[in-house]
DNA sequence: GTCTATAGATTGATAGAC
DNA sequence: GTCTATCAATCTATAGAC
Protein backbone atom coordinates (compact mmCIF):
# COMPACT_ATOMS: atom_id res chain seq x y z
CA UNK A 1 0.00 0.00 0.00
CA UNK A 2 2.86 2.44 1.10
CA UNK A 3 4.67 1.20 -1.84
CA UNK A 4 2.03 1.65 -4.48
CA UNK A 5 1.04 5.73 -3.19
CA UNK A 6 5.31 6.27 -3.35
CA UNK A 7 5.00 4.95 -7.26
CA UNK A 8 2.37 6.66 -8.43
CA UNK A 9 3.13 9.80 -6.91
CA UNK A 10 6.54 9.18 -7.90
CA UNK A 11 5.22 9.15 -12.01
CA UNK A 12 2.54 11.35 -11.23
CA UNK A 13 5.50 14.11 -10.54
CA UNK A 14 7.80 13.03 -13.17
CA UNK A 15 4.53 13.19 -15.47
CA UNK A 16 3.71 16.23 -14.26
CA UNK A 17 7.46 18.01 -14.65
CA UNK A 18 7.81 16.40 -18.60
CA UNK A 19 3.85 17.43 -19.57
CA UNK A 20 4.83 21.00 -17.90
CA UNK A 21 8.26 21.31 -19.66
CA UNK A 22 7.06 20.19 -23.23
CA UNK A 23 4.32 22.90 -22.93
CA UNK A 24 6.93 25.58 -21.36
CA UNK A 25 9.79 24.33 -23.52
CA UNK A 26 7.75 24.44 -26.89
CA UNK A 27 6.14 28.08 -26.00
CA UNK A 28 9.34 30.03 -24.49
CA UNK A 29 11.98 28.38 -26.00
CA UNK A 30 14.47 26.29 -23.60
CA UNK A 31 16.83 28.82 -22.24
CA UNK A 32 13.59 31.73 -21.57
CA UNK A 33 12.06 28.94 -19.39
CA UNK A 34 13.19 28.50 -15.84
CA UNK A 35 12.76 25.33 -13.83
CA UNK A 36 10.70 27.39 -11.01
CA UNK A 37 8.52 28.20 -13.82
CA UNK A 38 8.06 24.74 -14.89
CA UNK A 39 8.12 23.46 -11.13
CA UNK A 40 5.57 26.19 -10.44
CA UNK A 41 3.03 25.45 -12.94
CA UNK A 42 3.17 21.69 -12.02
CA UNK A 43 2.61 22.12 -8.68
CA UNK A 44 5.25 20.07 -7.83
CA UNK A 45 8.78 21.23 -5.63
CA UNK A 46 11.69 23.17 -6.96
CA UNK A 47 13.92 20.21 -5.98
CA UNK A 48 11.96 17.53 -7.49
CA UNK A 49 13.74 18.19 -10.89
CA UNK A 50 17.12 17.38 -9.99
CA UNK A 51 16.13 14.48 -8.31
CA UNK A 52 13.95 12.85 -10.82
CA UNK A 53 16.22 13.91 -13.69
CA UNK A 54 19.16 15.20 -12.82
CA UNK A 55 19.31 18.17 -14.64
CA UNK A 56 17.52 20.96 -17.15
CA UNK A 57 19.36 19.38 -19.78
CA UNK A 58 18.36 16.11 -18.86
CA UNK A 59 15.02 17.20 -18.53
CA UNK A 60 14.12 18.18 -22.24
CA UNK A 61 16.39 15.00 -23.03
CA UNK A 62 13.56 13.20 -21.83
CA UNK A 63 10.94 15.23 -22.82
CA UNK A 64 11.88 14.94 -26.33
CA UNK A 65 12.61 11.35 -26.46
CA UNK A 66 9.60 10.34 -24.91
CA UNK A 67 7.63 11.71 -27.94
CA UNK A 68 10.28 11.49 -30.97
CA UNK A 69 11.02 7.21 -29.87
CA UNK A 70 7.62 6.48 -31.15
CA UNK A 71 7.19 9.07 -33.60
CA UNK A 72 10.05 8.03 -36.24
CA UNK A 73 9.34 4.27 -35.28
CA UNK A 74 6.26 5.36 -37.23
CA UNK A 75 8.53 7.39 -39.73
CA UNK A 76 10.32 4.49 -40.60
CA UNK A 77 7.50 1.82 -41.19
CA UNK A 78 5.52 4.40 -43.29
CA UNK A 79 8.59 5.15 -45.60
CA UNK A 80 9.75 1.49 -45.98
CA UNK A 81 6.59 0.33 -46.98
CA UNK A 82 6.57 2.99 -49.32
CA UNK A 83 9.79 1.29 -50.94
CA UNK A 84 8.57 -2.14 -50.54
CA UNK A 85 5.29 -0.99 -52.65
CA UNK A 86 7.32 0.26 -55.06
CA UNK A 87 9.86 -2.37 -55.79
CA UNK A 88 7.02 -5.22 -55.42
CA UNK A 89 4.92 -2.93 -58.24
CA UNK A 90 8.29 -2.49 -59.80
CA UNK A 91 8.00 1.06 -60.61
CA UNK A 92 10.28 3.84 -58.32
CA UNK A 93 8.42 5.02 -55.51
CA UNK A 94 6.12 8.76 -56.08
CA UNK A 95 7.22 12.22 -54.70
CA UNK A 96 4.24 12.77 -53.07
CA UNK A 97 4.21 9.02 -51.01
CA UNK A 98 7.70 9.91 -49.55
CA UNK A 99 7.25 13.15 -48.51
CA UNK A 100 3.60 11.99 -46.98
CA UNK A 101 5.34 9.03 -44.89
CA UNK A 102 7.49 11.57 -43.45
CA UNK A 103 5.38 14.30 -42.90
CA UNK A 104 1.78 12.71 -42.48
CA UNK A 105 2.66 11.19 -38.88
CA UNK A 106 4.62 14.70 -37.60
CA UNK A 107 1.51 16.75 -38.47
CA UNK A 108 -1.23 14.20 -37.36
CA UNK A 109 0.95 14.21 -33.73
CA UNK A 110 -0.90 17.46 -33.58
CA UNK A 111 -4.42 16.40 -32.73
CA UNK A 112 -3.23 12.14 -31.25
CA UNK A 113 -3.80 13.77 -27.65
CA UNK A 114 -3.00 15.89 -24.62
CA UNK A 115 0.23 17.71 -25.00
CA UNK A 116 0.83 16.71 -28.47
CA UNK A 117 -0.02 20.08 -29.91
CA UNK A 118 2.87 21.43 -28.20
CA UNK A 119 5.57 18.92 -28.65
CA UNK A 120 4.94 19.58 -32.34
CA UNK A 121 6.04 23.26 -31.96
CA UNK A 122 9.26 21.67 -30.30
CA UNK A 123 9.88 19.60 -33.27
CA UNK A 124 9.52 23.03 -35.60
CA UNK A 125 11.32 24.73 -32.43
CA UNK A 126 14.40 22.12 -32.63
CA UNK A 127 14.68 21.96 -36.66
CA UNK A 128 15.42 25.74 -36.41
CA UNK A 129 16.76 26.45 -33.33
CA UNK A 130 20.41 27.81 -33.43
CA UNK A 131 20.67 26.74 -29.86
CA UNK A 132 22.96 23.42 -29.56
CA UNK A 133 21.81 22.45 -26.75
CA UNK A 134 17.93 21.40 -28.24
CA UNK A 135 18.84 20.17 -31.76
CA UNK A 136 21.72 18.36 -30.86
CA UNK A 137 19.71 15.88 -28.75
CA UNK A 138 16.92 16.22 -31.48
CA UNK A 139 19.45 16.01 -34.31
CA UNK A 140 21.07 12.24 -32.97
CA UNK A 141 17.51 11.45 -33.06
CA UNK A 142 16.21 12.15 -36.57
CA UNK A 143 19.50 11.45 -38.50
CA UNK A 144 18.73 8.27 -39.54
CA UNK A 145 15.39 9.28 -40.42
CA UNK A 146 16.62 11.97 -42.31
CA UNK A 147 18.92 9.63 -44.52
CA UNK A 148 15.89 6.86 -45.58
CA UNK A 149 13.56 10.23 -46.65
CA UNK A 150 16.89 11.09 -48.22
CA UNK A 151 16.97 7.79 -49.90
CA UNK A 152 13.61 7.47 -50.96
CA UNK A 153 13.29 10.84 -52.48
CA UNK A 154 16.72 9.86 -54.68
CA UNK A 155 15.28 6.73 -56.22
CA UNK A 156 11.88 8.78 -56.77
CA UNK A 157 14.23 11.70 -58.56
CA UNK A 158 17.12 9.74 -60.10
CA UNK A 159 17.42 12.54 -63.01
CA UNK A 160 18.16 14.84 -60.00
CA UNK A 161 21.70 15.69 -58.71
CA UNK A 162 22.87 14.53 -55.26
CA UNK A 163 23.28 18.37 -54.59
CA UNK A 164 19.63 19.43 -55.98
CA UNK A 165 18.04 17.38 -54.24
CA UNK A 166 19.63 18.31 -51.00
CA UNK A 167 18.77 21.73 -51.57
CA UNK A 168 15.14 21.17 -52.11
CA UNK A 169 14.43 18.97 -49.28
CA UNK A 170 16.01 21.81 -47.13
CA UNK A 171 13.18 23.78 -48.37
CA UNK A 172 10.70 21.47 -47.66
CA UNK A 173 11.94 20.53 -43.62
CA UNK A 174 11.76 24.46 -43.75
CA UNK A 175 8.31 24.61 -45.15
CA UNK A 176 7.57 21.98 -42.32
CA UNK A 177 9.35 23.37 -39.62
CA UNK A 178 7.98 26.79 -40.29
CA UNK A 179 4.56 25.24 -40.35
CA UNK A 180 5.08 23.32 -37.18
CA UNK A 181 6.42 25.49 -35.43
CA UNK A 182 3.02 27.65 -35.17
CA UNK A 183 1.60 28.10 -31.98
CA UNK A 184 -1.98 26.90 -33.12
CA UNK A 185 -3.23 27.25 -36.58
CA UNK A 186 -6.04 29.18 -35.36
CA UNK A 187 -3.32 31.62 -33.88
CA UNK A 188 -1.62 32.04 -36.89
CA UNK A 189 -4.72 32.36 -39.06
CA UNK A 190 -5.83 34.89 -36.71
CA UNK A 191 -2.39 36.76 -36.73
CA UNK A 192 -2.83 37.10 -40.45
CA UNK A 193 -5.62 38.86 -39.90
CA UNK A 194 -4.68 41.20 -36.92
CA UNK A 195 -1.58 42.22 -39.59
CA UNK A 196 -3.93 43.16 -42.40
CA UNK A 197 -2.22 40.19 -44.80
CA UNK A 198 -5.78 40.49 -45.95
CA UNK A 199 -8.63 42.09 -46.19
CA UNK A 200 -10.91 39.78 -43.98
CA UNK A 201 -8.74 38.04 -42.44
CA UNK A 202 -7.55 33.56 -43.03
CA UNK A 203 -9.58 30.45 -41.75
CA UNK A 204 -8.01 27.94 -39.96
CA UNK A 205 -8.13 24.59 -40.64
CA UNK A 206 -7.25 21.18 -39.57
CA UNK A 207 -4.10 19.12 -39.07
CA UNK A 208 -5.42 16.95 -41.95
CA UNK A 209 -6.02 19.43 -44.59
CA UNK A 210 -2.81 21.29 -43.80
CA UNK A 211 -1.46 18.13 -44.33
CA UNK A 212 -2.45 17.69 -47.89
CA UNK A 213 -1.52 21.54 -48.52
CA UNK A 214 2.22 21.30 -47.37
CA UNK A 215 2.41 17.98 -49.14
CA UNK A 216 1.21 19.44 -52.26
CA UNK A 217 3.34 22.47 -52.20
CA UNK A 218 6.45 20.60 -51.16
CA UNK A 219 5.82 18.05 -54.09
CA UNK A 220 5.30 20.41 -56.72
CA UNK A 221 8.51 22.13 -55.50
CA UNK A 222 10.73 18.67 -55.19
CA UNK A 223 9.57 18.14 -58.63
CA UNK A 224 9.77 21.77 -60.14
CA UNK B 1 39.39 69.05 -32.69
CA UNK B 2 38.77 67.66 -28.86
CA UNK B 3 35.03 67.58 -30.39
CA UNK B 4 36.32 65.04 -33.61
CA UNK B 5 38.27 62.53 -31.44
CA UNK B 6 34.70 62.61 -29.09
CA UNK B 7 32.29 62.54 -31.85
CA UNK B 8 34.95 59.45 -33.54
CA UNK B 9 34.77 57.58 -30.64
CA UNK B 10 31.25 57.51 -29.87
CA UNK B 11 30.47 55.93 -33.28
CA UNK B 12 33.20 53.79 -33.29
CA UNK B 13 32.04 52.52 -30.18
CA UNK B 14 28.17 52.31 -30.94
CA UNK B 15 29.38 50.42 -34.43
CA UNK B 16 31.21 48.37 -32.63
CA UNK B 17 28.65 47.51 -30.42
CA UNK B 18 26.00 46.96 -33.41
CA UNK B 19 28.79 45.08 -35.53
CA UNK B 20 29.15 42.75 -32.41
CA UNK B 21 25.60 42.25 -31.17
CA UNK B 22 24.51 41.75 -34.91
CA UNK B 23 26.40 38.49 -34.56
CA UNK B 24 25.90 36.89 -31.59
CA UNK B 25 22.76 37.98 -31.38
CA UNK B 26 22.14 36.08 -34.75
CA UNK B 27 24.29 33.03 -33.48
CA UNK B 28 23.66 32.44 -29.99
CA UNK B 29 20.14 34.00 -29.89
CA UNK B 30 18.85 36.99 -27.88
CA UNK B 31 18.50 35.50 -24.79
CA UNK B 32 21.45 33.28 -24.61
CA UNK B 33 23.40 36.62 -25.46
CA UNK B 34 24.43 38.45 -22.24
CA UNK B 35 25.60 42.07 -22.47
CA UNK B 36 28.99 41.16 -20.79
CA UNK B 37 29.20 38.85 -23.99
CA UNK B 38 29.00 41.56 -26.88
CA UNK B 39 30.91 44.46 -24.68
CA UNK B 40 33.93 41.46 -24.37
CA UNK B 41 34.34 41.17 -27.95
CA UNK B 42 33.44 44.40 -28.84
CA UNK B 43 36.22 45.90 -26.24
CA UNK B 44 33.80 48.19 -25.45
CA UNK B 45 32.82 48.95 -21.29
CA UNK B 46 29.56 47.26 -19.90
CA UNK B 47 28.13 50.20 -19.17
CA UNK B 48 29.04 51.46 -22.71
CA UNK B 49 25.50 49.59 -24.07
CA UNK B 50 22.97 51.15 -21.87
CA UNK B 51 24.59 54.99 -22.10
CA UNK B 52 24.40 54.58 -25.97
CA UNK B 53 21.12 52.05 -26.11
CA UNK B 54 19.59 52.43 -22.70
CA UNK B 55 18.54 49.15 -22.87
CA UNK B 56 19.00 45.59 -24.04
CA UNK B 57 16.39 45.45 -25.75
CA UNK B 58 16.59 49.07 -27.57
CA UNK B 59 20.15 47.69 -28.66
CA UNK B 60 18.53 44.28 -30.76
CA UNK B 61 16.00 46.89 -31.90
CA UNK B 62 18.37 49.29 -33.26
CA UNK B 63 20.41 46.07 -34.51
CA UNK B 64 17.72 44.82 -36.21
CA UNK B 65 16.42 48.58 -37.80
CA UNK B 66 20.00 49.57 -39.42
CA UNK B 67 19.52 46.84 -41.79
CA UNK B 68 15.65 45.59 -41.92
CA UNK B 69 14.79 49.77 -43.01
CA UNK B 70 16.84 49.90 -46.42
CA UNK B 71 16.20 46.34 -47.39
CA UNK B 72 12.30 46.83 -46.79
CA UNK B 73 12.76 49.78 -49.39
CA UNK B 74 14.72 47.59 -52.03
CA UNK B 75 11.74 44.98 -51.68
CA UNK B 76 8.92 47.42 -51.86
CA UNK B 77 10.57 49.42 -55.27
CA UNK B 78 10.96 45.94 -56.32
CA UNK B 79 7.46 44.80 -56.04
CA UNK B 80 5.77 48.03 -57.39
CA UNK B 81 8.01 47.53 -60.44
CA UNK B 82 6.63 44.27 -60.69
CA UNK B 83 3.12 45.45 -60.39
CA UNK B 84 3.60 48.26 -62.78
CA UNK B 85 5.45 46.49 -65.07
CA UNK B 86 2.32 44.22 -65.87
CA UNK B 87 -0.16 46.64 -65.93
CA UNK B 88 2.01 48.90 -68.35
CA UNK B 89 2.01 45.62 -70.17
CA UNK B 90 -1.59 44.51 -70.19
CA UNK B 91 -1.08 41.10 -67.64
CA UNK B 92 -0.93 39.59 -64.69
CA UNK B 93 1.88 39.47 -62.40
CA UNK B 94 4.28 36.09 -62.81
CA UNK B 95 3.86 34.43 -59.14
CA UNK B 96 8.00 34.18 -60.21
CA UNK B 97 9.17 37.70 -60.43
CA UNK B 98 6.87 38.76 -57.30
CA UNK B 99 8.70 36.13 -54.89
CA UNK B 100 11.78 37.38 -56.70
CA UNK B 101 11.57 40.89 -55.68
CA UNK B 102 10.93 39.74 -52.69
CA UNK B 103 13.65 36.95 -52.04
CA UNK B 104 16.46 38.01 -53.93
CA UNK B 105 17.55 41.01 -51.77
CA UNK B 106 17.40 39.44 -49.02
CA UNK B 107 19.69 36.76 -49.65
CA UNK B 108 21.74 38.98 -51.37
CA UNK B 109 22.19 40.75 -48.66
CA UNK B 110 24.37 38.26 -47.78
CA UNK B 111 27.41 38.95 -49.72
CA UNK B 112 26.63 42.86 -49.89
CA UNK B 113 29.49 42.88 -47.18
CA UNK B 114 30.74 42.59 -43.63
CA UNK B 115 27.75 41.95 -41.19
CA UNK B 116 25.10 41.18 -43.40
CA UNK B 117 25.62 37.89 -43.09
CA UNK B 118 24.69 37.74 -39.56
CA UNK B 119 21.63 39.92 -39.82
CA UNK B 120 20.80 37.53 -42.74
CA UNK B 121 20.71 34.42 -40.17
CA UNK B 122 18.71 36.84 -37.69
CA UNK B 123 16.04 37.28 -39.89
CA UNK B 124 15.78 33.79 -40.60
CA UNK B 125 15.58 33.85 -36.49
CA UNK B 126 13.30 36.71 -36.24
CA UNK B 127 10.57 34.96 -38.89
CA UNK B 128 10.44 31.69 -36.66
CA UNK B 129 11.82 32.84 -33.15
CA UNK B 130 8.56 32.69 -30.76
CA UNK B 131 10.01 34.59 -28.80
CA UNK B 132 7.69 37.90 -28.66
CA UNK B 133 11.12 40.24 -27.98
CA UNK B 134 12.90 40.02 -31.49
CA UNK B 135 9.94 38.86 -33.50
CA UNK B 136 7.42 41.83 -32.52
CA UNK B 137 10.08 44.09 -33.69
CA UNK B 138 10.64 42.28 -36.76
CA UNK B 139 6.94 41.95 -37.54
CA UNK B 140 5.92 45.62 -37.42
CA UNK B 141 8.53 46.47 -39.90
CA UNK B 142 7.42 43.64 -42.18
CA UNK B 143 4.29 43.83 -42.14
CA UNK B 144 3.69 46.55 -44.95
CA UNK B 145 6.06 44.72 -47.18
CA UNK B 146 4.11 41.15 -46.79
CA UNK B 147 0.80 42.74 -47.56
CA UNK B 148 1.87 43.88 -50.79
CA UNK B 149 3.61 40.47 -51.36
CA UNK B 150 0.12 38.58 -50.53
CA UNK B 151 -1.57 41.52 -53.21
CA UNK B 152 0.99 40.79 -55.97
CA UNK B 153 0.82 37.60 -55.69
CA UNK B 154 -3.00 37.83 -55.54
CA UNK B 155 -3.01 39.49 -59.02
CA UNK B 156 -1.08 36.32 -59.99
CA UNK B 157 -2.71 34.04 -58.79
CA UNK B 158 -6.67 34.72 -59.13
CA UNK B 159 -8.29 31.46 -59.48
CA UNK B 160 -6.65 30.56 -56.25
CA UNK B 161 -8.85 31.35 -52.75
CA UNK B 162 -7.23 33.65 -49.97
CA UNK B 163 -7.02 30.55 -47.67
CA UNK B 164 -5.18 28.90 -49.78
CA UNK B 165 -2.69 31.52 -51.00
CA UNK B 166 -1.93 32.23 -47.33
CA UNK B 167 -0.94 28.90 -46.96
CA UNK B 168 1.21 28.23 -49.39
CA UNK B 169 3.04 31.39 -49.12
CA UNK B 170 3.22 31.08 -45.45
CA UNK B 171 4.94 27.58 -46.65
CA UNK B 172 6.97 29.66 -49.03
CA UNK B 173 8.35 31.95 -46.21
CA UNK B 174 9.27 28.82 -44.01
CA UNK B 175 11.67 27.50 -46.60
CA UNK B 176 12.96 31.11 -47.20
CA UNK B 177 13.25 31.63 -43.24
CA UNK B 178 15.01 28.04 -42.91
CA UNK B 179 17.42 28.71 -45.86
CA UNK B 180 18.56 32.25 -43.98
CA UNK B 181 19.09 30.76 -40.87
CA UNK B 182 21.73 28.70 -41.55
CA UNK B 183 24.63 30.02 -40.49
CA UNK B 184 26.90 29.44 -43.44
CA UNK B 185 25.92 27.55 -47.00
CA UNK B 186 29.06 25.93 -46.92
CA UNK B 187 28.42 24.71 -42.90
CA UNK B 188 25.18 23.72 -43.99
CA UNK B 189 26.84 21.76 -46.42
CA UNK B 190 28.87 20.50 -44.05
CA UNK B 191 26.97 19.02 -41.71
CA UNK B 192 25.06 17.21 -44.51
CA UNK B 193 27.38 15.45 -44.94
CA UNK B 194 28.71 14.63 -41.49
CA UNK B 195 24.88 13.49 -40.74
CA UNK B 196 25.71 11.14 -43.40
CA UNK B 197 22.52 12.67 -45.23
CA UNK B 198 24.52 11.63 -48.41
CA UNK B 199 27.45 9.17 -49.49
CA UNK B 200 29.83 11.98 -50.41
CA UNK B 201 28.53 15.34 -49.27
CA UNK B 202 26.64 18.29 -50.46
CA UNK B 203 28.69 20.98 -51.94
CA UNK B 204 27.95 24.47 -50.85
CA UNK B 205 26.59 27.17 -53.41
CA UNK B 206 26.94 30.49 -53.81
CA UNK B 207 23.87 33.31 -52.68
CA UNK B 208 22.66 33.68 -56.33
CA UNK B 209 22.06 30.27 -57.59
CA UNK B 210 20.92 29.36 -53.70
CA UNK B 211 18.43 32.27 -55.02
CA UNK B 212 17.53 30.63 -58.04
CA UNK B 213 17.09 27.02 -56.29
CA UNK B 214 14.76 28.51 -53.49
CA UNK B 215 12.35 30.58 -56.22
CA UNK B 216 11.96 27.49 -58.27
CA UNK B 217 11.11 25.37 -55.77
CA UNK B 218 8.53 27.78 -54.14
CA UNK B 219 6.96 29.21 -57.59
CA UNK B 220 6.30 25.66 -58.45
CA UNK B 221 4.60 25.31 -54.99
CA UNK B 222 2.62 28.59 -55.46
CA UNK B 223 0.88 27.33 -58.92
CA UNK B 224 0.83 23.40 -57.97
C1' DG C 1 10.25 11.38 -2.22
C1' DT C 2 9.34 15.89 -0.76
C1' DC C 3 10.47 19.91 1.35
C1' DT C 4 13.16 24.39 3.01
C1' DA C 5 17.05 26.93 2.70
C1' DT C 6 20.85 28.38 0.48
C1' DA C 7 25.14 28.19 -2.07
C1' DG C 8 27.41 29.94 -6.13
C1' DA C 9 27.27 31.92 -10.45
C1' DT C 10 25.42 35.11 -13.85
C1' DT C 11 22.44 38.49 -15.36
C1' DG C 12 20.71 43.61 -16.72
C1' DA C 13 21.15 47.93 -15.02
C1' DT C 14 23.07 52.05 -12.52
C1' DA C 15 25.68 55.35 -9.45
C1' DG C 16 29.50 58.14 -9.23
C1' DA C 17 34.57 59.13 -9.97
C1' DC C 18 37.34 60.80 -13.69
C1' DG D 1 32.06 59.27 -22.89
C1' DT D 2 34.42 55.90 -20.32
C1' DC D 3 35.49 53.53 -16.43
C1' DT D 4 35.08 50.80 -11.73
C1' DA D 5 32.25 49.00 -8.50
C1' DT D 6 28.17 47.28 -7.15
C1' DC D 7 23.15 46.44 -6.57
C1' DA D 8 19.24 43.58 -6.98
C1' DA D 9 17.27 39.98 -9.27
C1' DT D 10 17.51 35.70 -11.36
C1' DC D 11 19.22 31.30 -12.32
C1' DT D 12 20.74 26.06 -11.68
C1' DA D 13 21.94 22.98 -8.47
C1' DT D 14 22.47 20.88 -3.92
C1' DA D 15 22.67 19.92 1.16
C1' DG D 16 20.12 18.27 4.83
C1' DA D 17 15.79 17.97 7.77
C1' DC D 18 11.64 15.36 7.68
Amino acid sequence: MKEDTAVLNQTDTKQRILDTAEHLFAREGYHSTSLRAITGQANVNLAAVNYHFGSKEALIEAVIERRIVPLNKIRKQNLEAVQEAARQEGRRPLVKEALRAFIEPTIAFRESGEGADDFSMLIGRAIIDPDDTVRKIFMQHIEPIFHLLFETLRQALPGLSQDRLFWRLHFAIGAMAHTLHMRTMEESAHKAGKFRCLPEGISACNASSMTDMLIAFVSAGMEA
